[in-house]
RNA sequence: GAUCCCGUAGCUCAGGUGGUAGAGCAUUUGACUUUUAAUCAAAGGGCCGUAGGUUCGAGUCCUACCGGGAUCACCA
């Protein structure tokens, strides 16, 4: 920070706190004892009896200041709330005088009580006030207005969405509405952990940094360690890890995890994202599928206290049990025919005939993905577990017990996006190892996402690994639709930017 | 990666067919001891994203680049 740099305003603060400081103040102290949050006051504030919050102490970010010669009405905003506090320059001549130094979007604690004032609103009658932080930086002002039918009006808003992604601290501080996105972002994750722990699952971390990576279809991060000479790379998924702790004998281990994946980017995907994985051994798909559908619509229930929210304008009903639909019956019911097990040729007619946009050169798994991605998957708006996949879409999952060339896998659909997937999962060694194989032709025919094998993992499962269920979901697209947020990074504190100055 | 749109004061935005920049909030000065988008009076504040080009003259027209958004493609 330069001075050259600085606008007036911001060369007037400076000299603000030049004279703070020359009048024997410490603009940048240590600590500050408050009783009390904002929404503490606000929430046990009775007009019969003020007794109780006659001498509390508050500190926050000044958000208003309406000066009216010797008095003055401010609001504070701490990390629950605003709160106006009632300044007199009776009450307080030092602190009055003072205050022509002190600007929007300084930190201040005040002492005082709690009073209503004649236009209804509960306020702190400051008798006491400290400078906590002098801010040289100028905020953005947006203003709030209560209309006739009571709504609140955002006036100048601070909207550019470039600068609020880029300064988030400056989104956090004036946008209510964001910081109420992340609070309700992390109850959520604290849920899911608090559900898992109930169950005695077991918290665990699995490496960031992979010799090879697995466990889904992406290109990856490649970093490299100076010491060992060798490239890593960061994790796409931490699948075939949490796996190893199966076969090495946990019985339920669970990890929420920061993945990364080379690919573009859109509000639907960050480069690097958040997702939880568990492995429960002894269970199917059938009863993770029953857990499933238990922790999602407890989540929302904890939320928003009902099963039902509105997303983008759209009713979601996440009351159990999901729909539950197997995924050759939904192209039976599109196509009017069975389409399992049909050779290439036909499906890609089938494509066509249905106005799919399909490469003539496409895989069998590639054809039904487009056909499933384009023509279904956008109307599975309610919550809705889509059943039993083809064999070759899924190379880590179990093949399914009675249905030839399919597998015992489920994804989970909310509003068209999948939010969660699992599967049975493949604990046959000699199954494993070829469906590696086969990953490697295609990887061989030019798809550069196909897996690698696992030499590793595979040593792991002829160790041996129980019967187990797994379990993924994507925790930024959870979090949206709880939040009704329609952009990931509005889920995302700090969501991918290209530099500014390059 | 493709297409379209955007970039003007700290913030939100105006700036017909080219003629050296405007408003509201914020800031400064003054008035005001229950206001709340406080109000009233006055003042200051701009590399108009960057670099070229056309022109007597460019915020405005053209080109390239930088950054962002939306849609599509790719992708869980």
């Amino acid at each position: 920070m330069t001075e050259q740099n600085l606008n007036d305003q911001e060369l007037r603060r400076l000299e603000e706190l030049r004279l703070l400081e020359e009048s024997g103040i410490n603009p940048y102290p240590y600590s500050y004892d408050k009783t009390h949050s904002a929404t503490q006051i606000l929430s046990s504030f009775s007009d019969e009896n003020p007794e109780p919050l006659s001498n509390v102490s508050v500190a926050g970010r000044i958000v208003s200041i309406r000066k009216m010669g010797k008095a003055t009405f401010s609001h504070i905003l701490d990390s629950t709330s605003k709160i106006q506090i009632y300044f007199r320059k009776d009450d307080l001549p030092e602190f009055y005088e003072l205050m022509k130094n002190l600007d929007m979007g300084d930190i201040i604690g005040v002492k005082g009580f709690v009073f209503r004032t004649k236009m209804g609103e509960i306020s702190i009658h400051a008798k006491e006030a400290t400078v906590l932080c002098k801010s040289i930086k100028i905020l953005p002002t947006p203003k709030e207005e209560v209309d006739e039918q009571g709504n609140k009006v955002i006036h100048d808003a601070f909207a550019d969405k470039e600068l609020r992604y880029r300064k988030r601290y400056i989104d956090l501080i004036v946008n209510p509405q964001i910081r109420e996105t992340f609070i309700k972002r992390s109850k959520i994750i604290a849920e899911i952990r608090k559900y898992f722990d109930e169950r005695g699952w077991l918290e665990v971390e699995t490496p960031i940094l992979q010799p090879l990576y697995g466990g889904a279809t992406a290109r990856p991060f490649i970093t490299h360690h100076n010491a060992l000479d060798i490239d890593l790379f960061l994790r796409i998924a931490d699948e075939l890890y949490l796996k190893r702790l199966i076969a090495g004998g946990f019985e339920g281990v669970y990890e929420i995890s920061k993945n990364f994946r080379n690919e573009g980017m859109d509000k639907m995907h960050n480069p690097e994202f958040s997702a939880l994985e568990i492995y429960v051994a002894y269970k199917d798909y059938n009863w993770m599928m029953n857990m499933t559908e238990e922790l999602i619509s407890r989540l929302v229930q904890k939320i928003h206290d009902s099963y039902k929210i509105n997303y983008n304008g759209q009713e979601i009903d996440f009351t159990p049990p999901f729909k539950r639909v197997k995924m050759f019956d939904l192209f039976r019911e599109l196509t009017g025919k069975d389409i399992k097990g049909e050779p290439r040729e036909n499906l890609l007619a089938v494509a066509r005939e249905l106005g799919v946009e399909v490469d003539s050169n496409a895989s069998t798994m590639k054809i039904l993905d487009e056909i499933f991605g384009q023509k279904l998957q956008p109307d599975l708006i309610q919550p809705t577990f889509i059943i039993d996949y083809p064999v070759e879409m899924s190379p880590l999952a179990k093949k399914h017990r009675t249905e030839e060339g399919l597998v015992e896998r489920y994804e989970l659909f909310v509003y068209g996006f999948e939010v969660a997937n699992a599967f049975s999962e493949l604990n046959d060694p000699r199954d494993q190892r070829a469906r590696f194989e086969e990953q490697a032709s295609i990887r061989a025919a030019g798809d550069e996402e196909a897996m690698v094998l696992d030499e590793d993992f595979l040593n792991a499962l002829e160790i041996g690994m129980p019967p187990t269920a797994g379990l993924g979901i994507g925790i930024d697209r959870l979090v949206m639709l709880i939040t009704g947020e329609v952009s990931i990074r509005d889920v995302i504190l700090f969501p991918q930017m290209r530099p500014e100055n390059s």
